[in-house]
DNA sequence: TCCGACGCTCTCCTTTTGGTAAGTACAAAT
DNA sequence: ATTTGTACTTACCAAAAGGAGAGCGTCGGA
């Protein structure tokens, strides 16, 4: 059933001649992966140990900024569960903790660093993209972002 | 006042000498960005599009996979804010809108590559980290965890 | 005449996230 | 005897994220 305009240009204009399906059981799992490790703590935790070594706790806070006791303490653990940092605890008496990246933690920050080059270098250029968008909105008629033909 | 083992070892194990910190304005700058750009379906949304080149609104809600048209409208219009797509409305009778990457876009899909190949090649190692990190807790004598010095 | 297609938007609702503050354990220092 | 310091945990609460579903505009086809 073709309705208006299926536009046949606009169609031909995918890359893939096939879809690329690429196993979907692994696909979810990696789906799955990526939206815990794209997590903002995650990303700013895995920096703040990449960038100091080893840290312990209350350092580890400090190192990441604003962020709370409890999500420290939360997303720390989860990152241990997947394997990327290892806490070491120091039995001694006012409790010692401090927490290292393992290889698997240095090699997604590695990973990651393209990611924080790509941040540095290009935050101007957002900025300057939000300006130009807010100011396209100013001017509120609506054809003014659409393409006549 | 020195408490109890400060432990001048442990403190050498950092990496830095100098704490590096590169203008505290632009890293505030960077980890906003990265925090928005560090989304679950910003990222999903990036690859889809990095895969199949142009797409139209529903083409890409599928291309994602579980994703509500919520969502959908609301991170591609927060990219489209930040120069990372381009939307293009073509005003046919049943409307057809399209999204593609620009040039910011497509860098940042280059740079979110490594991450992608990264869950790729790690995803069994982060599952067995986990399944190890359970078996761990199987025990759950605490002294297990702990270094005994 | 009514439906359906597309790309939304809007409202209502639930779930998740995250902050604050308090509490805990224990020994050493005051 | 009381305070201090560390690394948490727990309880409670506010805010934000996110899903479900309805509605909208418009025109061609049934």
């Amino acid at each position: 059933m073709r309705r208006a305009t299926p536009d046949p240009m606009i169609e031909a204009r995918r890359r893939g001649p096939i879809p690329k399906d690429v196993d979907p059981t692994i696909e979810v799992l990696v789906n799955d992966i990526i939206a815990k490790v794209a997590d903002k703590w995650t990303m700013l935790i895995l920096e703040a140990l990449d960038e100091h070594g080893t840290l312990r706790f209350t350092q580890l806070g400090k190192a990441v900024g604003r962020i709370s006791q409890k999500m420290l303490t939360q997303t720390v653990r989860q990152m241990e569960r997947d394997g990327l940092v290892r806490r070491t605890v120091h039995p001694v008496i006012p409790p010692h903790v401090d927490y290292t990246l393992t290889p698997l933690g240095e090699s997604l920050g590695a990973a990651f660093c393209g990611v924080w080059i790509w941040a540095e270098t290009h935050h101007a250029e957002i900025e300057r993209a939000r300006r130009a968008f807010a100011a396209a909105g100013e001017a509120s008629d609506v054809s003014a972002c659409i393409e006549t033909p």
